[in-house]
DNA sequence: GTCTATAGGACGATAGAC
DNA sequence: GTCTATCGTCCTATAGAC
């Protein structure tokens, strides 16, 4: 992040990172399989908390609302991730090809809450219509909640979700 | 796509696709800024297309239904471009760094999205929310529509949209 | 003559093989 | 840790279009 920050990304070579950290190229490479990756290391509990969540979420609960019940989840790990997040964001808004990593992660977030839906017997294809739908409303939310994190991301959510069912619902704008 | 076929997107290198075509690697890369991009050349009309579709829909329409709209219009443009997109999504579905550029290329076109809506009024945040929500859509439909292009793009992003309300909508599953 | 497209050589950085 | 292939950029030169 210091070298980031003083040069930028593509100025910056994955052999001053290695010097920086004070091993050697080979070793950074041993650590992180491309050079991006150090910018998108995430909390190992993560994963495991979301699919925990939509695996114990209530039976009763629609595909929408286990979204919005994982999603709110995790609020406390974001919480505590996030003086690491926003410098990263910063960084990671300034290059194409860090944007391009994001957006690869995302869809493998989306994938993973698909996943977690369809193994609560939802059908393939519903899964991840919802899992997409509920990463939209999350980002809506997430972005608020940086700019303004007073009110708790699951206020955020609610709006979001609210919001959202204000688009699908309506017939008429 | 000879080559990719024959040997993988990986193990073609950049030489080897100049050579096929009969220019020089130097060449290659004036016609296409990275290797990935030979991949992912659009239809120029697609963009204007959609633009075009959102900033003429009807005043009434609430964001998601403007969204519907625009994608159905595409649908001519995209059948037009089945034979080439086909082989295209076997050589990309193999390639993780290719899914990468994908997962980019589906981010870009909802910025476009929410472009349009922008431009018509709406609100910065609930245009990129409705954006999502109709790529969310468009894939279910787009799936399904691949698999089977008897039904139009039009009737299966009509059963998207509707999936997406209940989705949206009802309190229980 | 100017503008654009291709060619060519050299080179730095990423990343994989061993 | 060493070695090397591949990607992708910079710079310059040449050939053709207008």
């Amino acid at each position: 992040m210091e070298l980031f920050r003083e040069q930028g990304y593509e100025r910056t070579t994955a052999s001053e990172i290695a010097a920086r950290a004070e091993v050697t190229e080979r070793t950074f490479f041993r650590y992180f399989p491309d050079k991006r990756e150090v910018l998108f290391e995430e909390d190992p509990r993560l994963q495991p908390a979301l699919e925990a969540a939509i695996a114990e979420a209530p039976e009763a609960l629609s595909p929408l609302e286990v979204m919005r019940l994982a999603l709110g989840s995790i609020e406390k790990l974001l919480e505590e991730n996030r003086p690491f997040t926003e410098p990263r964001l910063a960084v990671i808004a300034a290059s194409p090809a860090l944007w391009e990593r994001a957006e690869a992660k995302s869809a493998s977030l989306v994938q993973l809450l698909a996943k977690g839906l369809r193994q609560r017997g939802v059908d393939e294809r519903l899964a991840l219509l919802a899992a997409r739908t509920g990463i939209a409303a999350f980002g809506h939310a997430a972005q608020s909640w940086f700019e303004d994190p007073s009110p708790g991301l699951e206020v955020r959510l609610d709006q979001a979700f609210c919001a959202l069912r204000e688009l699908a619902g309506r017939k008429k704008g």
